[in-house]
DNA sequence: GATCCGTGGTT
DNA sequence: TAACCAAGGAT
């Protein structure tokens, strides 16, 4: 759900504190607006100079920026977002390209079904909004690869327009400060969508950089590991430190295993197809795993995915 | 709602 | 070192 349409606070036009002056009565505003100036004055002295925040983004670089940044760190995502940008400044530029192309220049960023899904994204664009980013939540949340969090990331930064961006980060954030336990539950929830929305500052634009500041407050400061509360602007509003950071209460969440599944043989599978020029054949795809059977059966999945496109019996090579 | 989907850096 | 973590999405 938007947000954007169900303002839920108020934003009294209470006395502003002087630039830099300690706060004295914390009461003296609501708390909300308090937490605003607090995090989007820390976010001016200590945002990170990203590209895709760069006044000459566009929404298009900012949305493959935000396909990339799906569970992938920024320091692998800056060089590849540059490349892409160079190549296909343009949905359109994309679009012209076949799948594979993406999949192949996705290099190792990981989940190659994201490069295959922007692809489709771009041909999307290019077809039904005349190469322009829809503007329109409700059809960015349409395009293939685009789900609650990327909608809500692209209306707001490129748009500037008034949504909840719910990510990682602004999860461990609100899970800290507001309900003063170590971590968010595992999937988002609709009490985590309530905060994140009475938490929205009422004006666009404020709301906009509240979103990006609370998020890149989480990924520098609220980290998930150490965070550093002497450098957080909302150390003593935070519910979680007041209450002497009180360790995760409930069962660990699960790690993800890698070695020896099928994402690891899907894995080496591709990085053959994406290293090679043209088609393949079978005998170089069977050295990169020792069990046949779980390889056709990773194999098979490349083609289901429509990552990997069968030519001929025994040949196989990227979508074209 | 649980599981699957890559890859590499950090602790 | 094994586990954890990283601007999620689709089914």
């Amino acid at each position: 759900m938007t947000t954007a349409s169900t303002p839920r606070q108020r934003r009294s036009p209470g006395p502003r504190r002087s630039p830099g002056a300690a706060p004295t009565v914390v009461p003296a505003a609501p708390l909300a607006d308090l937490l605003h100036e607090r995090v989007l004055d820390w976010y001016r002295r200590e945002a990170r100079d990203l590209p895709w925040r760069a006044p000459d983004a566009t929404p298009w670089s900012i949305m493959v920026s935000e396909f990339m940044l799906q569970q992938t760190p920024v320091k692998r995502v800056l060089p590849k977002w540059q490349e892409w940008m160079e190549r296909w400044p343009t949905p359109a530029a994309l679009a012209a390209e076949p799948p594979g192309e993406a999949i192949r220049a996705w290099g190792r960023l990981g989940y190659p079904g994201r490069a295959l899904r922007l692809h489709s994204a771009a041909t999307a664009i290019t077809q039904r909004h005349g190469g322009r980013v829809p503007e329109d939540h409700a059809a960015l949340l349409a395009l293939p690869g685009v789900g609650e969090y990327t909608a809500a990331a692209v209306a707001s930064f490129a748009f500037r327009q008034r949504h909840a961006v719910l990510d990682t980060n602004v999860r461990r954030v609100y899970a800290r400060v507001v309900d003063g336990v170590q971590y968010p539950p595992n999937a988002t929830t609709a009490a985590e969508r309530r905060t994140a929305a009475a938490h929205l500052p009422e004006d666009a634009e404020t709301a906009a950089r509240w979103a990006v500041a609370v998020m890149e407050l989480g990924a520098l400061v609220c980290t998930a590991r150490t965070p550093e509360c002497a450098r957080c602007p909302l150390a003593d509003a935070c519910a979680w430190r007041l209450a002497g950071h009180p360790p995760h209460d409930g069962p660990a969440r699960r790690g993800q295993a890698y070695a020896g599944t099928d994402r690891q043989v899907r894995g080496r599978l591709l990085a053959v197809l994406r290293e090679a020029d043209g088609p393949v054949e079978q005998a170089r795809l069977d050295q990169v795993w020792d069990d046949a059977v779980q390889r056709a059966r990773a194999l098979d999945g490349l083609v289901a995915d429509g990552l990997v496109e069968p030519v001929e019996q025994g040949v196989y090579r990227l979508p074209g």
